[in-house]
DNA sequence: AAAGATTGAGTAAACGTTTACAAGGATAGC
DNA sequence: GCTATCCTTGTAAACGTTTACTCAATCTTT
């Protein structure tokens, strides 16, 4: 097959009208069904639609009525597997509005998101779902000067500039922190994320809370940054392994890095649930393949993206002008990683 | 902040050059670059451009030049664990062309896939990667029709309409059921992937070619038709059990059915790889993390991303004219579920 | 039956670019 | 110094839609 341009001539509403024997304005106005028109002119335009297999050019009709019917999607990795549920949510929901979306990954880089907002401005998209790497208020100030309608994903809103949907993180890492302490343990260490990002420190915030709640002395010497990946994961356990410092728990801010922490007690002989617990965050789908099964935080991903992208049309459509921070309850998963349901000790 | 259009007046090319005192016909030929134009004004024009904060708007120049800069990817689901890395090649490609993808899940419906193809050509997308679902050549001869460039991935061309990138399909399975055999087993089960697709078809071929090899009698109830997912392979290892038919190991034509014929093993307390090799196929980031590691053949699913999209990219711009079909090379991955390196009795 | 109101359809002007064509100015050749 | 050539720039016509106006025809109303 040979793709040459020249052979297609793209039939337009011209053609159209011209078989219909009516004017343009009357095949645009049947076909958008807005105005009023006559049944039997509608009859023959539609036949000619028919027949001439007439599909319109969505890029003219973008140009003349300034509404490109597509969303930027802005995240920092597909291959990051918290992503592909959101990106779907996203999509779904985007497809129900009609609108395309384009995905966009920046591997966390600002440089790359800012040159990807300004890619998706060139475009004309209606608006942009953004899950940020760092909590830098630039590009959103970017996004504000440019008039272009965001929406936050994954991320706390700060100074009330976008809307926004996430889980609760701190109430999620709470949890976490509380379900062990329930299981007993009283030495629990914590691989924090990013905390430049908002999830990444409400996490370590949640962490605090716990301990405090439960009287037990914060230390310092059993926490350790991460970056929300496996090796980083497997890094901080190695880490405080070679430290020395007593642990009988960790929660990391993340399943990969839960998993990597998992991987690292193993390959030094350490059981788990049965020496150290772990519970992760997220409740990615490997939560429930990985053995020993992992106790997490599940984020409701897919209703997040599908929220993101209600909330995106709203402001788009002008239904809502004010922006809205909606936060998903997050909920324990026990599972395995953690010693099961039962109580300990 | 109120998203109120009316506050943004969007700038155009006009008051570019109505600052740089030029006519439009300047301004469009310094950013383009193609014609020769004098230092004095362009300077003078790159200073308007940069005080003025001047974007082009690529939907007008999309309609006037015929050309959206923009490509649509078809995939059944990008929460199937095969499809992250294959997005990402893509997009990494796309984006050094500066192409933006528009991502579209099926859920492997063809009247989807119809719907999407349509909705693409409205937005009229310079070319489409495309992971059909089943292996019908109406799509293909609808996008052929509408003359779009399309690419197969992961898909061999059946009829040289289009061009395509796929792994050696049939060379795989054969590794992955020699690898078997020369661990010394004999009753291999085979969970086959849905044979209407020609990664599914091939991979039995490939089967039956290792088995017609080693001169090992192939037998019909030990192969069950699987849909590449976790439920079917599950429920092929029950139904073999079930039925009482003897075999010491299991070909599962992906990854995560593999792993639900591992669960299900588990569940029945067979352990893996000791009573039962299993090895998979694609080598999925999770095969590495579920436990036991799983063997597998590998699939350069990232590099068949990028590819596809050289490809596509060439047919857009008429570099190449007839179709093309890439054929990677599979990689045997030896790792615990089918007994590691070491040879068996 | 006349006049006003309503309706249905066509004309043409946008939307923001690119580019064929024209035109003017400078340079070169004689 | 005059013409021919080359370059640079501007003018205006597209690209395929939507929609404000306009206008003719029909329908009410009295």
């Amino acid at each position: 097959m040979v793709y040459d341009k020249e052979n297609f001539k793209n039939i337009t509403i011209k053609d159209v009208a011209k078989r219909a024997e009516v004017s343009i304005a009357t095949v645009s106005r049947i076909l958008n069904g807005k105005d009023r028109v006559s049944p039997l002119l509608a009859e023959r335009v539609l036949l000619a639609v028919k027949e001439l297999q007439y599909q319109p050019n969505d890029v003219a009709r973008a140009l003349k009525i300034k509404e490109s019917r597509s969303i930027g999607l802005i995240i920092p990795d597909i291959e990051n597997p918290f992503f592909p549920a959101l990106v779907r949510g996203v999509q779904d929901a985007a497809k129900i509005h009609n609108y395309a979306v384009i995905l966009c990954n920046t591997d966390g880089k600002t440089e790359e998101e800012k040159k990807y907002i300004q890619f998706l401005y060139s475009k004309r998209v209606d608006g942009i779902a953004f899950t940020e790497s760092v909590d830098n208020k630039k590009n959103i100030a970017l996004l504000d000067s440019l008039g272009i309608p965001v929406v936050l994903l994954d991320r706390r809103v700060e100074g009330m500039k976008a809307s926004g949907v996430s889980t609760d993180n701190r109430l999620g890492a709470f949890m976490a922190t509380q379900h062990l302490i329930e299981k007993g343990k009283q030495r629990i260490g914590f691989i924090s994320g990013s905390p430049k990002l908002s999830s990444g420190a409400d996490r370590a915030s949640g962490y605090q809370d716990a301990l405090l709640h439960y009287s037990i002395q914060y230390d310092k010497k059993l926490v350790f940054i991460g970056a929300f990946t496996y090796e980083s994961g497997y890094a901080a356990v190695e880490n405080l392994l070679l430290s020395r410092h007593q642990f009988d728990a960790i929660f990391a801010a993340n399943d990969i890095m839960a998993i990597g922490a998992i991987e690292c007690l193993n390959r030094y002989g350490i059981r788990v649930p049965e020496d150290v617990a772990v519970v992760g965050f997220d409740d990615i789908r490997l939560a429930t393949w990985y053995k020993p099964l992992l106790t997490t935080i599940r984020q409701p991903v897919y209703e997040m993206g599908q929220y993101a992208i209600k909330l995106l049309v709203e402001h788009i459509t002008g239904e809502r002008s004010c922006p809205y921070e909606k936060i998903f309850a997050p909920e324990l998963m026990i599972r395995q990683s953690s010693g099961g349901l039962e109580e300990s000790k």
